[in-house]
DNA sequence: GCCAACGTTGGC
DNA sequence: GCCAACGTTGGC
């Protein structure tokens, strides 16, 4: 089993809105690393930490979970969404997407408490210039971080 | 709104 | 394959 972090923009899709959801497709995704994780690596069972980002205060909100392996992002296909690709076929669809399911909400970890623990130093997310909006977490890392919530 | 950092596009 | 231009992300 692998752990996860996954942004969101709290305008876009909140933890609340997940909580109330239970399960949501993570559609949207048009980066090619952030694709590959969702498609070659992620299973069921693996643990996500959701983040805010784009906000007020960024930062981790929950957890969340993995319960469906990646398949086609109906948005793609979609000439009225945002996330429409003329260039995606369905015989060759570009790009893919899991379900998650949530887990429970957590107090607000902040991205200045993550950057103020040693021991989360070399978190991907953090890491300079980070733009993915899926990255993956040490095992190491998600144990500090629950022992935090 | 600013801007650093990075990914993508497209001409050559 | 190179690389400049452009677009996006995301913290501040």
């Amino acid at each position: 089993m692998r752990y996860w972090l996954m942004k969101s923009e709290p305008d876009a899709y909140s933890i609340d809105r997940l909580a109330k959801d239970k399960t949501a497709p993570w559609t949207g995704v048009r980066n090619y690393q952030a694709r590959n994780f969702m498609r070659d690596q992620m299973a069921k069972g693996d643990k996500v930490l959701f983040y805010h980002s784009s906000c007020e205060e960024p930062g981790i909100v929950g957890i969340a979970e993995v319960c469906k392996l990646a398949y086609p992002d109906e948005t793609q296909f979609d000439r009225k969404s945002d996330y429409y690709d003329e260039k995606s076929t369905r015989d060759n669809p570009r790009w893919l997407h899991v379900d998650v399911k949530f887990v429970k909400k957590t107090r607000l970890i902040g991205l200045a408490e993550l950057r103020g623990n040693k021991a989360l130093a070399n978190m991907r997310v953090l890491a300079r210039g980070n733009r993915l909006s899926i990255t993956p977490v040490d095992p190491a890392e998600w144990e500090i971080i629950n022992k935090l919530l």
